[in-house]
RNA sequence: GCGCCCGUAGCUCAGCAGGAUAGAGCGUUCGCCUCCUAAGCGAAAGGCCACGCGUUCGAAUCGCGUCGGGCGUGCCA
């Protein structure tokens, strides 16, 4: 595991620099400090499982050859305290290290020891961190970006929660504002065309033309018939956003749900309107001079920010923005409410607002670094390799809840964390659907079923797994068996690199490569063989790939079936 | 115009706190089940890592520039 991987690069690290001070000493080099070096896995396992280049760094500080230093250090090296059995000169100065066997058989022994926290580590010392994402407009339904957002930023989460952080899960309903009431027109002009004739009323061009908007409509008015046609046109909005927008927000948390999308909180903006929040982060911003008024509106002075131009707070019409709603919204995640870090998943057309917002918050005193923007970069649907259009406009757009019909979650969630954020993707529907060695998840989910079919069969031969002493695991010594434990041994710096990157891509690829090494493996030895501790020791490492895959796949909220 | 992101195999993408012969999947061609799930494995073919210059022992990776693509630049969100 982790912990051992790390003792292995400390050992070798303090290995190294105590033989160049016995070369030091035996006059072998000269008397100059050594320069910092690396420590890496070469990508070609035939020069070592680890490999410094302390040589290399030091040539012109020694003023020797890399390969002389090397000599020098391989000389004086001693590896008897460590987990290595012994060190080579490679290259142009390369040292290269093997691990023993000893430590591919405590890998083992670690992993199942930890079993489900197997992978967890304490990286994030517990900091408080809210995770907003998808947080898509309740006007109308929800379309691709929020489903990549959406897993995306939920297995984001887990990857965080799992490397140690205190995670919440926050969806910010947009229940307030200008949409809102372009939504309350739409409904409006769609209620009285309901009864009046299309020909009656017209839809403006900038209101929202979908179908659900119509049907919301109908529902409205098959519920309160025409009682609301002649009234009051702000009582009669009021009325049908009172009635559609509470069901688009239920529509949206049972989809949510569907998606195994747990949020800890559904924010309403409209909240920050009503509780004063907003009126009084405007007041703040007033206070601190960063604001001034404009033909009638409030602008804040962005400029004076880093902002590359002033923004409008409050319309002329009185109406605060949503950059004003969102600065409160903001203040209220890390200043009221006392998140370390709020960490937002936004699409990638909305980048211009990241140096605004950052900017912003250290304006009002709270440390613009404490939010942290993923951008996510849009998908392109494709079926049989076409491209399929969306467009939210016309109320044709393949929505979130259509594709969730079509495709099995498993696959959604897994193929949209295939690909980093920033990373425009093609999502293939054809192949989500398909249930072959081309869709990656059920390669993934073979290799686990596979491995419960192993262990199914022997039961029912009477044979049952047992513990494994050291000695038997060492038995594991073929390259197949060795690339998979090691590969078993990075999961939790794996975890710990796709919490600090934001990326749970990572942690997709990461099983699938498990999932590869197991099939090589399954090729390559045979775990029903005649020779008993062999085959306990297979088995042993069979249920550790088994529940690693299955720790990892349930991390992504994927299930791991045990036949396929 | 200015700002941000991107350019790696035919296609979709990894690799990018600089390291040894640049990887994977798909597609193509050829192999492997009397044996634990062939939803699997192996092999072959396929590349001026967009282009140029620089930094250094060493650059796909860092810097500058050019070209090509995406997005942003609303009293929209």
């Amino acid at each position: 595991m982790s912990k051992l991987v790390k003792d292995a690069e400390q050992q070798l690290r303090s290995s190294v620099i105590s033989a160049v001070s016995k070369a030091i000493a035996a006059g072998d080099l000269p008397a100059m400090p050594l320069c910092e070096f690396n420590i890496e896995v070469p990508a070609d396992r035939t020069n070592g499982d680890f490999s410094a280049n302390a040589a290399m760094a030091s040539a012109r500080s020694f003023k020797l050859a890399p390969r002389k230093i090397a000599e020098a250090i391989y000389n004086n090296i001693f590896l008897g305290d460590t987990y290595f059995e012994r060190c080579e000169v490679a290259g142009p100065g390369f040292l290269n290290f093997f691990l023993s066997d000893e430590y591919y058989a405590n890998i083992l022994k670690d992993i199942r020891s930890l079993g489900d926290d197997y992978g967890k580590s304490n990286f994030g010392k517990g900091k408080r961190v809210m995770i907003e994402f998808v947080s898509a407009n309740p006007t109308g339904p929800m379309h691709m970006g929020n489903a990549r957002g959406g897993a995306l930023g939920d297995c984001l989460a887990s990857v965080m929660d799992y490397a140690g952080f205190d995670v919440s899960r926050e969806f910010y309903i947009n229940d307030a504002g200008n949409q809102i009431d372009k939504f309350a027109l739409s409904l409006d002009v769609r209620y009285l065309q309901h009864f009046l004739g299309e020909d009656a009323v017209e839809l403006p061009e900038d209101s929202y033309h979908g179908e659900d908007i119509t049907t919301r409509a109908n529902e409205f008015a098959e519920i309160y018939g025409d009682k609301f046609v002649n009234a009051d046109e702000s009582e009669r909005r009021k009325a049908l956003v009172d009635f559609a927008l509470p069901k688009n927000i239920e529509n949206m948390q049972s989809t949510m749900l569907k998606y195994r999308i747990e949020y800890d909180k559904w924010f309403n903006e409209s909240l920050l309107h009503n509780n004063g929040e907003l009126a009084e982060t405007l007041e703040l911003m007033k206070e601190r001079g960063l604001t001034y008024e404009s033909d009638g509106a409030l602008w804040y002075k962005s400029t004076e920010h880093g902002g590359e131009k002033d923004e409008v707070l409050v319309r002329a019409n009185g109406n605060p923005t949503y950059f004003a709603a969102d600065i409160a919204y903001h203040r209220n995640k890390l200043s009221v409410r006392g998140f370390d870090k709020s960490i937002d998943i936004w699409g990638a057309d909305h980048h211009g607002h990241v140096s605004r917002m950052k900017g912003v918050l250290d304006a009002i005193g709270i440390d613009g670094s404490r939010l942290d923007v993923v951008l996510m970069q849009l998908v392109r649907l494709t079926r049989g390799g076409e491209v399929v259009r969306m467009s939210k406009r016309t109320g044709k757009a393949i929505t979130l809840v259509d594709l969730l019909e079509e495709i099995p979650i498993d696959a959604a969630r897994f193929i949209f964390n295939m690909r980093e954020a920033g990373s425009q993707m093609e999502f293939d529907l054809d192949l989500a659907v398909e249930q072959s060695s081309q869709n990656p998840v059920y390669y993934c989910q073979y290799a686990h079923a596979r491995i419960c079919s192993i262990v199914k069969k022997l039961k029912a031969g009477g044979i049952e797994p047992r513990e494994c002493s050291i000695e038997e695991l060492k038995l594991l010594n073929t390259p197949e068996e060795r690339e998979l434990i090691l590969h078993l041994s990075s999961l939790t710096d794996e975890i710990i690199s796709a919490a600090k990157n934001y990326d749970p891509a990572k942690i997709t690829r990461y099983v699938i490569e498990l999932a590869t090494l197991f099939h090589k493996f399954y090729n390559a030895c045979r775990v029903s063989v005649e020779d008993e501790p062999l085959m306990q020791a297979r088995l042993y490492l069979c249920i550790c790939v088994r529940d690693t895959i299955k720790n990892v796949l349930s991390m992504l909220k994927i299930t791991a079936p045990e036949s396929m």
